[in-house]
DNA sequence: GGACACTTAAACATAC
DNA sequence: GGTATGTTTAAGTGTC
């Protein structure tokens, strides 16, 4: 854990926009949320490396997360990111041991149990906290794993690969559920098998890709998927601030009683790396300018009531409710965030915008794709 | 209640 | 022969 950290330059002179990086994808990807930071200067790991978009373009199989904040990060001097280097394998998208690695974050403690978090073998020190199965269906999850390779076709042992390394459920699932990849892959007429090149043939069986006629559908089926879970991602802002209230901490609360629905709106995005890139003048003069509607879509965050009650009602009911987080990346630039020329901030607010994991996840590969095409 | 989508299990064939 | 891959059938579940 990076436990250097630099200060940045008073908000006037930082920018209110996150860069939230997409889980999944060997292509950069971008996602940007308004928050509006609390006056007091916020501290940030001090190694560019950790910050800046590079990392956030590092590959799946080292990690899906770089770096994270939940809501106590933006009011403690201190914020400490994880980058891939100092995330587990375990560290994955239906993970919540990120939580407990973040120093100040959270205490060092279990998260409480609830009936839909399993409990964990004490043998098994480093396995995720909690693991739920994906709502993802399994022609989803296929179909993630070819969008998200580079030539947009893999064998099947990749993309069992692709699924374990993305969703810790399949790691200790029983095997069933590849002869379940097998069966959607064949019977599906959404995928087709390609015959490997001879002559650069290793391993065994075909590849398989995506049937474009297919693939629209695919993507609505995604795209409802991860609507319908991002509007119940909220549970584990619930789940931290109750945390928080539980262990003392200051949770940043206020934040979810803005009562302006559009502050609770987190703008995805994703636009081109070159558009993006922290080398890009015309990026750094404006983080938003290169956002186009073509790259945007709109995720509502819910208003939130949070008495504690009500929250551990919902909690038990959603079967997400252990696989939120935040997944920020701050944008550097020589060491200051960028601020947006029009930006105003709310020195008394800080908005927190979480999406829980599938849900940047699909959002990412929904963008992606969105974004890419055939 | 029926159609449909999806999951799971199983059997079998084929390729490496 | 063992394993991985691919195909097919069947049964069960949940949703619309």
């Amino acid at each position: 854990m990076e436990n250097s950290s630099h200060t940045l330059p008073p908000p006037s002179l930082c920018s209110n926009t996150f860069e939230v990086s997409l889980p999944f994808s060997s292509s950069p990807q971008r996602t940007y949320c308004r928050v509006s930071l609390p006056p007091s200067p916020i501290s940030f790991p001090s190694s560019p490396s950790s910050l800046s978009p590079a990392t956030a373009e590092s590959s799946h199989s080292s990690s899906p997360l770089s770096h994270c904040i939940a809501p106590q990060c933006l009011e403690g001097q201190n914020i400490q990111c994880l980058t891939p280097a100092n995330i587990s394998d375990q560290d994955d998208l239906t993970c919540l041991n990120w939580l407990h690695q973040r120093g100040n974050l959270l205490p060092l403690q279990p998260l409480p149990r609830t009936p839909t978090l399993p409990q964990l073998e004490p043998s098994q020190p480093n396995q995720p906290l909690v693991s739920s199965k994906p709502p993802y269906s399994f022609s989803s999850l296929i179909f993630m794993a070819i969008e998200d390779s580079p030539q947009k076709r893999l064998p099947v042992k990749d993309i069992y690969d692709w699924i374990v390394s993305n969703f810790p459920f399949y790691r200790t699932a029983s095997g069933g559920w590849r002869n379940s990849v097998r069966h959607n892959l064949s019977l599906s007429k959404s995928f087709r098998r390609i015959q490997r090149d001879k002559s650069q043939s290793v391993g065994k069986g075909s590849l398989w890709c995506v049937c474009p006629e297919y693939r629209t559908a695919l993507l609505e089926v995604l795209r409802k998927t991860h609507r319908y879970h991002s509007t119940n991602s909220n549970l584990l802002n619930k789940s931290a601030l109750l945390e928080a209230d539980e262990f003392g901490l200051p949770a940043v609360c206020d934040s979810l009683e803005i009562s302006d629905p559009l502050s609770h709106t987190l703008l995805l995005s994703s636009p081109s790396p070159q558009a993006l890139s922290i080398d890009n003048p015309s990026f750094s003069d404006n983080p938003t300018c290169s956002l186009t509607p073509d790259h945007e879509e709109l995720v509502t965050m819910e208003s939130v009531d949070y008495q504690h009650e009500e929250v551990c009602e919902e909690i038990e009911k959603d079967p997400l409710s252990d696989s939120g987080y935040i997944e920020l990346h701050y944008y550097e630039s020589q060491q200051y965030l960028l601020l947006p020329t029009d930006t105003e901030l709310d020195l008394e607010t800080v908005e927190i915008l979480q999406l829980d994991a599938e849900a940047q996840e699909a959002a990412g590969s929904l963008l992606d794709l969105a974004g890419g095409g055939y």
